[in-house]
DNA sequence: CAAGGTGTATGAAGGGCATAATACACGTAT
DNA sequence: ATACGTGTATTATGCCCTTCATACACCTTG
C-alpha cells in the first residue's frame, strides 16, 4: 500500500512548471540515493495524489523523464528507476552542474569578488543545511506552493 | 540620440517572465554602476526597440520598477534612476541574496560537501569571467545578431 | 499651428502550463 | 467474470505572459 517513501511535504515553486519541478524532484532523490536503479516508483495516480498535482502534470513529467531515460515502464506496470549506468552517472552532474551555471549566470554581472561570493555561498549553505537537519525530525504533513 | 549605453546584445531565458529579466537587468546595471542614480533612462519605446520586446512588456517592467521606487517619472519625461539611498543600497544584496539562495535551495538536496560546490563555483566563475574579459576588448558596438 | 516624442491605456490574439473530467485497453487479484 | 489499479488519451477551461495594433493626453520643437 506504502508506495509513498516521503513524498509528502513537498513544495513547488510558483515560477518554474510544475512537471519540470517533480523531474528533478526525482533526479535528486536518485542523485542522492532515496531513489534506488529498479526500483519501483509510485504510480502516475499516487504521485499526482501524494504531490497533490493533477494526473495530467504527473503524467507529463513521467513521460519526459521516460524520454530522457531516467524511468522505464514496460506494459501497465508500476515505472521503475532505469538501471543505465551512463543515465545514473549523469544525474547528478546535471542538476550539480546546471545549478552552478545558473547562479554564476546570474551574479556574473554583479562584479562580486570571488572571496566574498564563496563565502556568502558557504554561509547560506550551512544555515540551510542545519535547518534540513531540525526538519528531519518532525513527520511533516504540509505542502503548497511558495506563491507570494 | 543615444541614450542607448549598451542595450544591444542582451539575451534573455525562455524560463523566466521577459519583464522581470528586464527590471533584473536594470537592477545589474545600478548595482555595477553603469546606470548612475538620477540618471535618465531610455523611454518605454526606445528600451522595447533595444531590447527587441514589445512596449507593452516594456512598460510593464518600467511601472513594476516604479512601484519598487527603482526609477521616478514625472509628467511626461523620460523616467530616471531613483537617487533614494535605501533603495539603492538594497538593489545589490537583493540580487546577491536571491541568487544565492536560489542557488543553495537547488543543491541542498544534492549532499555536495561544502568544499567541492565552493571549487565548483570559483571554477566556473573564473571561467565566466574570462569571457567576460574578452567581451569587454572590443568598444565597437556592432548590431547583435537576432538568435531566432 | 503642426509634428514628433513622451507616458499611458485598451482590446484581440496566441502560446504555455495546470486543472478537471472522462474515457479506454490492459493486466491481476478476488 | 467482476472489480480494481495500471498506463495512456482526449477535450475543455482558465490563468499568465507576450505580441500586435491602436489610441489618447501631454509637452516640446519646428
Amino acid at each position: 500500500m506504502n508506495t509513498n517513501e516521503g513524498w509528502t511535504e513537498v513544495a513547488f515553486n510558483g515560477r518554474d512548471p510544475v512537471y519540470l519541478q517533480v523531474i528533478r524532484l526525482f533526479k535528486e532523490r536518485i542523485a542522492t540515493g532515496r531513489l534506488q536503479p529498479g526500483q519501483q516508483i509510485p504510480s502516475r495516480r499516487e504521485a499526482a495524489a501524494a504531490l497533490k498535482i493533477n494526473l495530467n502534470t504527473a503524467q507529463r513529467a513521467y513521460k519526459e523523464m521516460e524520454e530522457q531515460r531516467l524511468i522505464v515502464t514496460e506494459g501497465n506496470s508500476p515505472s521503475r528507476i532505469t538501471q543505465d549506468a551512463g543515465v545514473l552517472r549523469a544525474i547528478r552532474s546535471e542538476l550539480l552542474g546546471s545549478a552552478v551555471g545558473g547562479f554564476v549566470a546570474a551574479i556574473r554581472n554583479l562584479d562580486v569578488p570571488v572571496e566574498e561570493l564563496l563565502e556568502l555561498v558557504r554561509r547560506e549553505y550551512e544555515t540551510v543545511r542545519r535547518q534540513d537537519d531540525k526538519q528531519d525530525k518532525k513527520p511533516g504533513i504540509e505542502q503548497g506552493r511558495g506563491d507570494e
